[in-house]
RNA sequence: GCCUAGGUGGCGGAAUUGGUAUACGCGCACGACUCAAAAUCGUGUCUCGAAAGGGAUGAGGGUUCGAGUCCCUCCCUAGGCACCA
């Protein structure tokens, strides 16, 4: 018998396939169902593929081969996310290009991702440090800032006074630098700023119309945060209320009010608001720093708050510290008495107003800091109105009580009256915050803008002819509004391409490397063609990655980022595959854009994936997460080279339930191994046996047939594919074993079912040993019958007592008294009631029997 | 601390409207083939028990004729958030 080699097999049907344009979509086929399945891009690293890659990428490749063979145009992409940190860092290390890296990078993920027979539409493939493709992420980009929704303000980076660079995040380990163990500085920067939260409740409540897992809904939805509140206004000691009142609907600046906003999610607790505190950010601070009677010590406070990182925050734990604003004295609106400020860390200046009313006898943290400090404590709520029987801090509902004229209602009954008393507003809160655009680096897609301070004059300044120079400005889009002397390139003049350099290294000032290059920084204004400069600052990587999947679908259109008709045709995505750790940013980035799209009329769907699937990660053998490190890396190169691509793939989906982690077992493989090796072995003895005698039909068979048909179709469109495997293997047992009475056609069928899992050995089997001549992909996906699948003697069980005692075979669809007559006589489980009185008798047909006796 | 999943043989895991727990695979043991080994094939493999029978799905309670599955309390593991007023 012929060996099946899968080397060979693997290289020819590669070839062929690719020869045959098979997974070619040429537009979607008019009246075809259509399926757009989408693997999440990889970031092309010098390690190459991972196990994890293989195991997300099978599972897409089963459900894009599956449908293709149902008749469906099936949209199967692939691409490369290939700007980013770790292909900078090795320019730098060995003073190559990034393009060279990437380069070679790709074409080795190319050759590993062919090498496993995924069946990518390679026609589409793109690539975000492409010209031609981040051309496209930098209008985008355009389209946000004219619409006002970037932005710059000063934000904290990280900086390594050694290597004299910012880091990102993940290159501080420790608070210290990842690469020379340096203490890492916190310094301002002026930062392009992305209006996400302008979209949060959007990106809320469109998270209830799309089938996504709810681990990662939850996750999003925590993320950004959404709490409903009031804002209230607490006036100084001595501030006229009814002169403010009259000032602020007015809108006019209060300067010597000095008003502390605040903001609650408690109105109703008000009245137990024994004293206020605000951020050490907080602008109050140093409104009143010349009052404070004990400014040296706050001035100690907040250097030391200053210092401190937010890891040596979290360290301390719960502890709160905070010093009292000496001399500031607020007044309660409610109850009309003065009550202290206090600057504590506990309370973050970027959510709310920064500043909180401490209701102490209601909040964990106020009780905590008020103990510390010893504060007064009232308790305003109740659990049944008794002034004494709570343990306090006390957060639930309950009946006012110390609350002046509202003692007695029900707490959240009289906040509204609270509320409108103290002339609070509603107001929502989001924890979510916006996204910081810029990096200040060498590798990533750059900003299209440029600085003109002749420009930037002129929106600033009124013009001395008293006119309004402002609106004299042709076409001043948001974005310019919001950022004078900020032009937008023109749409024409894209891509703005990264210009090469020497030298990759961090230039040891706050500057990307860009800054280094005069020649491209110096440039003329679009707008009135004076000289600007270009901003240096690059996008973050996720950029390219927000909107990728739109460009598979028209990747070629050099007139527009989508073609309208082809949008339509396949957006939303009909299924997304990729990790978890992306919950957040990127699948809140990427709904972001196209919210934006949507708002632009680009895209006509308001959410991007309809349907998300998680892949849990594999990890290695010691069940610890694959790394160098470690030592515990699989590469899937030698895996192939060992037992073949079919063997991986369908290892990797036998493992376990797709979104589990699960622990990498190579001598697991062995059991798929056998499992094709019999496959291969039958379809040698059916290549032997053309002119064999067709065999008599037997029905038990065709029953088994069927049913592992419908099995395997609901695992797979189910992601099951662990128990579809499985369903195979129990066929192919009952195959073997019986294959003299074994119809081709049955074992055709077979076939078909495996090709989606093993497509290299079953085509080599369906046209190489049966000579077919079309592509066993093309074969239509079996059908099942329910008429085969009935059986005609079920087993059902039998309990006695609700205990079980045996089981009893019965025709199918037996009534209760067949299935009571068929226990009886069942020398075995006669004793069991015999001689006793059946109180009561449960009957599920074709599954239970249990008999009540005493 | 909060949120979200989970906890089933030696191991990966089945059992998805409550209805035969441990499918399928690995490993292991024994047998066949072989001078021998590997490979392959076959048989067995939760546990106590000679058997009849009993006991097991993290622990304890509950609902039910019947619970791995539903409810309550607790323990543990993984992932996420982390003073969000």
């Amino acid at each position: 018998m012929k060996r099946y080699s899968s080397a060979a097999a693997e290289r020819k049907w590669q070839k062929t396939w690719e020869k045959e344009k098979q997974f070619f979509v040429p537009s979607a086929v008019k009246g075809k169902r259509k399926l757009y399945v989408l693997d999440m891009f990889p970031y092309p690293s010098g390690q190459g593929l991972h196990v994890g890659h293989v195991e997300s990428y099978t599972a897409s490749d089963i459900i894009a081969r599956y449908y293709r063979m149902r008749d469906y145009a099936v949209l199967h992409p692939m691409g490369w996310d290939a700007f980013g940190l770790p292909a900078e860092n090795y320019a730098i290390k060995t003073k190559t290009s990034p393009r060279i890296v990437v380069k070679k990078n790709v074409a080795n993920f190319k050759r590993q991702i062919n090498s496993l027979g995924f069946s990518y539409d390679w026609s589409r493939e793109i690539n975000t440090t492409d010209p031609e493709y981040y051309r496209w992420t930098q209008w985008i980009f355009l389209k946000l800032f004219k619409r006002g929704l970037a932005y710059q303000k000063e934000m904290p980076v990280n900086w390594c006074p050694s290597c004299k660079t910012v880091l990102a995040d993940e290159e501080v380990v420790g608070g210290k630098c990842d690469r020379c163990g340096t203490p890492v500085e916190r310094k301002n920067l002026t930062q392009w700023m992305l209006k996400i939260t302008a979209y949060a409740d959007r990106l809320l409540e469109d998270l209830d119309g799309i089938a996504w897992p709810e681990k990662v809904k939850t996750m999003q939805r925590n993320w950004i945060g959404r709490s409903e509140g009031v804002v209230i206004d607490f006036l100084p000691q001595g501030a006229d209320r009814q002169a403010y009142a009259r000032l602020s609907e007015n809108k006019k600046i209060i300067s010597k009010a000095n008003p502390l906003r605040v903001f609650t999610t408690r109105p109703d607790t008000i009245y137990g608001a024994t004293y206020l505190v605000v951020a050490p950010e907080h602008p109050l601070i140093e409104a009143v720093g010349n009052q404070l009677t004990n400014r040296r010590e706050v001035d100690a406070y907040l250097r030391a708050a200053r210092n401190k990182s937010d890891e040596e925050r979290i360290a301390q734990g719960k502890e709160k510290t905070g010093v009292l604003l000496g001399g500031v004295w607020y007044i309660n609106p409610a109850t009309n008495k003065k009550i202290p400020v206090y600057v504590a860390d506990y309370v973050l200046i970027h959510y709310g107003y920064g500043a909180i009313m401490a209701v102490p006898a209601h909040d964990e943290r106020d009780f905590d800091f008020a103990k510390k400090h010893h504060l007064p404590v009232v308790p305003v709520v109740s659990p049944d109105g008794k002034t004494d029987s709570m343990v306090l801090p006390y957060t639930g509902n309950g009946v006012l009580i110390h609350s002046g004229s509202m003692d007695g209602k029900q707490a959240h009954d009289a906040a509204g009256d609270i509320v409108r008393m103290v002339d609070g507003k509603a107001h929502t809160q989001y924890k979510m915050r916006d996204w910081v655009f810029s990096r200040q680096r060498y590798w990533g897609e750059p900003i299209p803008l440029v600085f003109c301070q002749h420009c930037a004059d002129k929106i600033k300044n009124p013009s001395p002819t008293g006119g309004q120079e402002k609106s004299k400005i042709k076409n001043l889009s948001k974005g310019e509004a919001l950022n004078p002397g900020w032009v937008p390139l023109d749409e024409k003049d894209l891509p703005l391409t990264l210009p090469n350099v020497k030298r990759y290294e961090p230039t040891g000032t706050l500057q990307s490397p860009l800054s280094a290059v005069p020649g491209w920084v110096h440039t003329r204004c679009p707008r009135c063609g004076g000289p600007a400069r270009r901003e240096t600052d690059t996008m973050p990587q996720w950029a390219g990655s927000c909107w990728y999947y739109l460009r598979y679908i028209d990747p070629k259109n050099r007139h527009a980022l989508i073609d309208p008709k082809k949008e339509k045709e396949w957006i939303p995505v009909s299924v997304y595959i990729g990790g978890v750790e992306h919950a957040v940013l990127h699948l809140l980035y990427a709904r972001f854009w196209h919210k934006v799209l949507y708002d632009e009329k680009i895209v006509h769907a308001p959410e991007p994936f309809y349907r998300l699937v998680n892949q849990g990660i594999v990890l290695g053998s010691d069940g610890e997460k694959m790394s160098k490190s470690r030592g515990n890396v699989v590469n899937p190169d030698d895996i192939v080279k060992k037992y073949g691509a079919d063997a991986l793939r369908m290892y990797e989906m036998f493992m376990g339930p797709l979104e589990d982690a699960k622990p990498w077992d190579e001598k697991g493989i062995i059991g798929i191994v056998r499992f094709l090796e019999r496959i291969w072995a039958m379809g040698q003895q059916f290549a032997k046996k053309t002119g064999r005698k067709k065999p008599a039909p037997n029905q038990e068979f065709t029953g088994a047939l069927h049913r592992t048909i419908k099995k395997v179709t609901q695992d797979i469109e189910a992601f099951r594919f662990n128990t579809a495997i499985s369903a195979l293997m129990i066929l192919s047992r009952r195959m073997d074993e019986t294959l003299d009475s074994v119809p081709l056609r049955a074992f055709e069928t077979f076939l078909a079912l495996v090709f989606p899992f093993a497509p290299f050995m079953t085509e080599e089997i369906w046209r190489g040993v049966l000579k077919n001549k079309k592509s066993l992909g093309r074969h239509a996906w079996p059908v099942y019958a329910e008429r085969y699948i009935a059986q005609e003697m079920v087993a059902i069980a039998v309990q006695v007592n609700g205990k079980m005692r045996g089981t009893i075979t019965v025709p199918a669809n037996a009534s209760r008294d067949d299935a009571l007559a068929a226990v009886s006589a069942d020398p075995r489980l006669a004793p069991h009631i015999s001689g006793k009185v059946v109180t009561r008798v449960v009957f599920v047909p074709d599954r239970i029997i249990n008999i009540m006796c005493g």
